[in-house]
DNA sequence: TTGAAAGCGCTACCAT
DNA sequence: ATGGTAGCGCTTTCAA
């Protein structure tokens, strides 16, 4: 039944193969099965190119009896681009940055693309990585880790790649950035902690700092400042050693005993859960000796044991957006980069509870 | 500089695009560089069939003058094998799944190869990924959740695709599993939990289990059973009504007042935590009421508030044996099953301390 | 509307 | 050791 006449030289390849090897059933096979050409088998599946609906349903129906499933490598070698988007992501194992792939994962397959996953460890990663991608010719890339390189993003630029940065510092040419609105949340923190009446501030940081932290840190400073307070009195800040949960603790634990801040504000929702039980060690709770906002409304900080009051991300828009971005540059790939900010908001907990 | 005499008709298609498209180059264009045919050009860069060491060198010195980059889907075209691996995962958000998407992912990179990830959220589902990576030609696939339906293993199967399953009921012909030893797990568990001297026993596990909770469960009660335990009067078993955290939780909240466990073994890290905290909105708290110990031993359980004492999977070794797994089913296809169990180990931590 | 044919970029066979 | 060449499976002109 299924006989190839024109394609006598096919076997020679595998001809050392055993016969238990079912050929894979190719366009040409319903092209033949349906008494049509290959171009006409293209068009129908495609939706691209003219077709008669009589000659589209005996093809769709002949792909149908057969199998037939597109072979993606062929298609996207002609195409010149894969159905496939490149995510850059580093330790995976954060709460926020798991979530933040989950949301990514969820939109990309909704739009019927598949996710390339890449877990880089350093800046050096990301350059090999980005350049991996081109070799697959993905349809976009989107990097929630790490500075890309200009050179590299060039040369995605060169191959009509859009690149497209989650929290990250907007100032890369043609490419476009998703953040949240940092600005917004460091002074919904500043003004409750104003508000319930804390007059000594703390700002805890990594010391290696994300660019999003460092804006947080900014924000928070300036929000205060706003607002009568003696920053270089009244605001200090605390640096984590570590990453983490565990540098947040460690921050807590050499904190000097005599200087009781009131309201400390946190880079990060590990820092926060660490620096909340660091205190604890200390025998000092929450909102009782202090008040504590974390930024990443992570599913930890919601817990009993934590109940913490966050800044949430919304990560479903952030998300949402980044594949806007990066479908849209797609079609326009001159245009200027465009940054887009996405609302946080506050979640009041028992760390920092709502005042009325 | 770059002509290409043999390829007149290449630019007819793109004759409309404006010129500032920079066209990618190709192995052609290093062959032409190097004086040599592109056949020698793939034999340099793969290592593959003879070549003299002098125009291997001149053909690698073009390549890396011209930033020559192999297309990966030309290749896997011509492979019938792409250097793709597909991973198939669900609910990221759980802390021990993001670590063992981690370990995946690290090790598959630093095999040299590309991870396909797709996040599935119900059985159907899997057999659309699954047929989808078949699509992309892919390496292999490994399945963290769910169970891969019988007729799409054998299209992988036919399409020589390893799969490979991990922590999955290992009952599918020519797919091979990753196991951590649960048996172990709750012998030690148990074990524990004898020596400290707990008599009533709980049994925490969701109401949908996988197959790896339903396994941990049978083995706890058969590790009481074989100490001498009347488990029909001693053990108890506890339903969640949800997954994770809060389901633990719930379970907490509802247990009859009356009924003091002694010694609770929960199906994972998740559930544990909520537990935990479930029975300290009780009043209640480990290890001077009663003892707990949770399977997965996920960061959240080493953290202050917690200080869970768990079950440790191994997975650096799981991730490690999953990909030997994918690569020698690759080689003899034909093979039967192989199952292998990866060991773990007891963590002694506050919620049931170790004892001399 | 349809089909023939020219590639997409690469690999592997075969002859030199 | 090298080069010519026939595909891998698909898409997209272009002519009929």
């Amino acid at each position: 039944m299924r006989s190839k006449p024109d394609k006598s030289g096919h076997g020679s390849k595998r001809i050392l193969t055993p016969p238990l090897r079912k050929q894979t059933v190719t366009a040409q096979d319903v092209a033949t099965r349906a008494g049509v050409s290959r171009a006409v088998v293209s068009r129908a599946l495609s939706n691209n190119g003219s077709i008669s609906p009589a000659t589209r349903e005996k093809v769709l129906k002949a792909a149908q009896d057969l199998g037939y499933q597109v072979n993606f490598l062929a298609q996207g070698l002609n195409r010149q681009r894969s159905h496939l988007i490149g995510v850059i992501v580093a330790r995976i194992g954060d709460p926020f940055r798991s979530a933040l792939l989950d949301g990514l994962l969820k939109e990309i397959q909704r739009r019927g693309y598949q996710a390339l996953v890449t877990e880089i460890t350093g800046e050096e990663d990301l350059a090999q990585t980005l350049r991996r991608f081109t070799q697959f010719r993905v349809s976009g890339v989107i990097v929630t880790s790490g500075k890309p390189p200009a050179a590299i993003v060039n040369e995605c630029v060169q191959h009509q790649i859009p690149v497209v940065g989650i929290n990250r510092q907007p100032d890369i040419p043609f490419v476009d950035f998703i953040c949240s609105d940092n600005q917004t949340g460091a002074d919904l923190a500043a003004e409750q902690l104003l508000r319930v009446g804390c007059r000594r501030f703390g700002w805890l940081n990594n010391r290696d700092s994300t660019w999003a932290g460092l804006m947080r840190g900014e924000a928070f400073q300036a929000a205060l400042c706003g607002a009568g307070v003696d920053t270089d009195r009244d605001l200090h800040h605390r640096v984590a050693e570590q990453e983490g949960y565990e540098g947040g603790r460690q921050a807590a634990l050499v904190s000097p005993p005599g200087d009781a801040l009131e309201g400390i504000f946190c880079a990060n929702a590990q820092l926060a859960c660490g620096f909340l039980d660091g205190m604890r060690q200390q025998g000092k709770e929450a909102p009782d000796d202090f008040h504590l906002i974390g930024f990443d409304n992570t599913p930890t900080t919601a817990q009993h044991s934590y109940q913490l009051t966050t800044l949430d991300q919304d990560i479903a828009e952030i998300s949402r957006l980044a594949l806007i971005r990066v479908l849209d540059r797609a079609m326009h790939p001159q245009q200027p980069s465009v940054t887009e900010w996405v609302k946080v908001s506050l979640i009041h907990r028992r760390t920092s509870p709502q005042i009325r």
